[in-house]
RNA sequence: GCGCCCGUAGCUCAGCUGGAUAGAGCGUCUGACUACGGAUCAGAAGGCCGGGGGUUCGAAUCCCUCCGGGCGCACCA
C-alpha cells in the first residue's frame, strides 16, 4: 500500500459517496492526494477533501468526513481512520502495510521514484547558453546545476527531453572577441569594447600556434582567424568545464547555422523565418525596417526583424532558432535564463504565439535570479568573475552543484565563499552524502557479523524513528513528480536532507548489528533491508541532482 | 515612470501551489551509551512571516496598497 494506492481508492470512495447522495459534484484525482502531517499525532497521511467539498454537498465538514470514515477504514491496511480538527481525515497504516514500500524499493532499484507522468512530453531544455568569449563564471554555474537538474527530474518522469547549449557565434561580439586576441598576439593593449581577462592572452598564445603567420596577414584576414580559432578553442574549454561539472548537453546549436544560406536556394534559416511569420500575418514595414507585430501577444513593444541598412536582428535569429525548434517536434521548449534576460520573456511567448503555438503550452522561460558571492555580484562588467573551473577546484563538483540546485531558482541567493570550501555541515550535501555512505558501512558490517537478507517482517518496524524513516521514503515518487510537474528540482535535495536525518536518528536508535553475542533476529535483519531500501533512495535522489553518492567518506 | 522577481529566527534559506502549534542548517547555550563511523544524536533559546487593508470556516501562501531591495525597459548581441 502506497499513498498513490490509497489515493485512488479514496477517490473511488468519495467518488462513491457522492453517487449515493445523489450529488453532482465530481473529483479528481488530484483533489484527493494525501498529504503528511506535519504532527505525526495526526496519523501517517492526512486528506482535506471532505472540508474541500463540504460545501458543496451542503454539509459540515466533519459531518462530511464521518460518512467517508467506514469505507476507508476496511481498506486493507489500514489500521485507524480518525476525524480530526476542522474536518480532517487521518490515517495510519498498518505497520507491515506500511513496511511493504521497502520491499518495492529494493525491486526497483534504480528507477524507484521514477513515474510516469510526463510520458509523452517531448521538451527541449536550453540552458547556459553562454558566449563562448570566455570562460564559464559562477552565473552560468547556476543555470547549469539547475538545468542539468531539471532535465534529470522531467527525464525520470517519463518525459523525453533534449538538453541544448544556444551559441551566441554570431555578430559583433565576435569580432571584437577576435580584436581582442589578435591584439594580445601582436603585445597591443585590449582595443575599445574588447575582452580584457588573462585568458585572451593564453587564447592569443593558442592561436598563433596553430596560425604562425597570423601577425603577417591582412589585419580584417587576421581578426577573422583569431577570431575562429579563439572561438573553436573557448567552446572547446567549456564543454570540458561543463562535463567536469557532470552537465552534459544534447546538442550544442550554433547559431551561425541560422544565418548560413542553404546552397541550393540561397535562403537562410532566418530568411524562411521571416518569410513564415509574414504568412501568418504578423510582420510589416516601417522606417524602412521590417517588424514583427509581437504587440497582438503581450509584448510591450513590436520588435525589429531586419534593420534599415538590411541586416537582421538578434530576434530574429530568435525567431529562426525557435521555428527550428518547433520544426524539431519539440511540445515544451523551455528557456532557463538568468534575471538579467527577464525582459525577453514578452518578446520569446510572443514569438510563440506569433508562430502558431500557445505560449501557455509550447513555451516555459523559467527566470532565475543572479548569484551573490560574499556580497560582491558576479557580472563581466563588474569585473569580480569567480570562473567556474576555479569553483571546481575549490569546492568540489558535488558540493557545488548540490548547493546551488537546493534553491528555487527565483530566489536570490548568496553563496559564502570561505563556507563553501569548508567541509563542514553548512553544506548540507554532506550530511545526505555521509547518510548514504553510512547505509553502506552498516550494510557491509552487517553481513560481517552474520545477519542476512534471508527475512523480511515489516510487522516488527515498529519504533518511531522506523514509521518516520518508512513514511518519508514512500514519498521519493510524489517529490520527483511533483519536482518536474513545477520544474522545481529544489525539492528533491531538501527532501533528501529530511530523509538523512529520518535515517540518522533511527540509527541512532534502532541497532541492525546484534550487540555483544545476542542472537541475530529477524528483526535485525528485516532492518538490514530498511537500511539498504534508505540507501537506494538517497542514492536515486542524489542521482537526480547530478551529484555522487559516495560509499565512504 | 512602466514591467518582472524578492522581503520568513542573529546569518543562509525551506514552507508540499489556502490547512492543524510557521520549519531546517549554521551560529549561541546544555547534554549523549569508551558497542553498526561523533561528518551523528537529544534538548534549549531565538519570529507582529516588511507595514496596512481585503477575500473565508482558515492566509506566510490569493487580491489591493504602501515601504524596502534586485533586475529589466535598443533598428546591441
Amino acid at each position: 500500500m502506497t499513498p498513490e494506492d490509497l489515493s485512488s481508492v479514496l477517490f473511488d470512495i468519495v467518488t462513491a459517496r457522492l453517487a449515493e447522495r445523489g450529488s453532482d459534484v465530481t473529483i479528481t484525482l488530484g483533489d484527493v492526494l494525501l498529504e503528511r502531517p506535519r504532527n505525526r499525532d495526526h496519523g501517517d497521511w492526512t486528506s482535506n477533501i471532505a472540508m474541500k467539498l463540504a460545501k458543496r454537498v451542503a454539509s459540515n465538514p466533519r459531518a462530511f468526513a464521518e460518512e467517508l470514515r467506514p469505507a476507508i477504514e476496511s481498506i486493507d491496511g489500514i489500521r485507524a481512520v480518525d476525524v480530526a480538527g476542522p474536518g480532517f481525515i487521518n490515517i495510519t497504516f498498518d505497520t507491515a502495510a506500511a513496511g511493504e514500500v521497502v520491499r518495492s524499493i529494493l525491486n526497483q532499484g534504480d528507477d524507484y521514484g521514477h513515474t510516469k507522468v510526463l510520458e509523452g512530453l517531448s521538451v527541449n531544455m536550453e540552458f547556459v547558453s553562454a558566449n563562448p568569449t570566455g570562460p564559464l563564471h559562477l552565473g552560468h554555474t547556476r543555470w547549469a546545476a539547475l538545468g542539468d537538474a531539471i532535465a534529470r527530474v522531467l527525464t525520470a518522469t517519463g518525459a523525453n527531453v533534449t538538453t541544448e547549449y544556444y551559441i551566441n557565434d554570431a555578430g559583433n561580439q565576435m569580432d571584437n572577441f577576435g580584436a581582442s586576441i589578435l591584439a594580445a598576439a601582436k603585445g597591443e593593449p585590449t582595443p575599445e569594447n574588447g575582452y580584457p581577462g588573462e585568458y585572451i592572452q593564453s587564447l592569443a598564445a593558442h592561436v598563433l600556434e596553430k596560425a604562425p603567420d597570423l601577425l603577417s596577414l591582412p589585419h580584417d584576414d587576421a581578426i577573422a582567424i583569431a577570431r575562429d580559432l579563439g572561438y573553436l578553442q573557448q567552446l572547446e574549454e567549456i564543454k570540458t568545464s561543463l562535463e567536469n561539472f557532470n552537465v552534459h548537453f544534447d546538442v550544442y546549436f550554433s547559431e551561425r547555422s541560422l544565418h548560413a544560406p542553404d546552397p541550393s536556394t540561397g535562403k537562410s534559416l532566418i530568411d524562411d523565418a521571416a518569410v513564415r511569420l509574414a504568412e501568418q500575418g504578423h510582420v510589416y514595414e516601417k522606417d524602412d525596417a521590417v517588424w514583427v507585430r509581437t504587440t497582438d501577444f503581450g509584448d510591450d513593444k513590436d520588435r525589429v526583424l531586419t534593420r534599415g541598412n538590411g541586416i537582421t536582428t538578434y530576434f530574429a535569429a530568435d525567431a529562426a532558432y525557435y521555428l527550428n525548434k518547433k520544426d524539431r517536434g519539440f511540445t515544451e521548449k523551455i528557456y532557463l535564463l538568468g534575471a538579467d534576460h527577464h525582459g525577453y520573456v514578452g518578446r520569446l511567448k510572443a514569438l510563440a504565439a506569433a508562430a502558431g503555438d500557445d505560449p501557455d503550452v509550447n513555451i516555459k522561460v523559467l527566470i532565475g535570479q543572479l548569484v551573490n558571492l560574499n556580497g560582491a555580484k558576479l557580472s563581466k562588467r563588474a569585473g569580480n568573475i569567480v570562473e567556474l573551473d576555479d569553483l571546481l577546484n575549490w569546492v568540489g563538483a558535488d558540493a557545488l552543484r548540490y548547493s546551488l540546485a537546493r534553491y528555487p531558482a527565483d530566489s536570490p541567493l548568496s553563496l559564502d565563499g570561505e563556507k563553501l570550501r569548508e567541509r563542514t555541515n553548512d553544506n548540507p550535501v554532506f550530511y545526505v552524502q555521509y547518510a548514504h555512505s553510512r547505509t553502506r558501512s552498516v550494510a557491509k558490517n552487517a553481513e560481517a557479523a552474520g545477519v542476512d537478507r534471508s527475512a523480511f517482517e515489516p510487522a516488527l518496524l515498529t519504533h518511531e524513528t522506523e514509521t518516520e524513516l518508512l513514511g518519508s521514503l514512500q514519498e521519493l515518487p510524489r517529490i520527483v513528480a511533483q519536482a518536474a510537474e513545477l520544474r522545481e528540482p529544489h525539492r528533491v535535495a531538501r527532501y533528501l536532507e529530511e530523509v538523512a536525518g529520518h535515517y540518522h536518528r533511527w540509527y541512532a536508535s534502532c541497532r541492525v548489528l546484534p550487540l555483544g553475542d545476542e542472537p541475530v533476529t529477524d528483526l535485525h535483519r528485516t532492518r538490514l533491508w530498511l537500511n539498504d531500501a534508505t540507501g537506494q533512495v538517497i542514492r536515486n535522489g542524489l542521482a537526480l541532482l547530478g551529484v555522487s553518492a559516495p560509499d565512504r567518506m
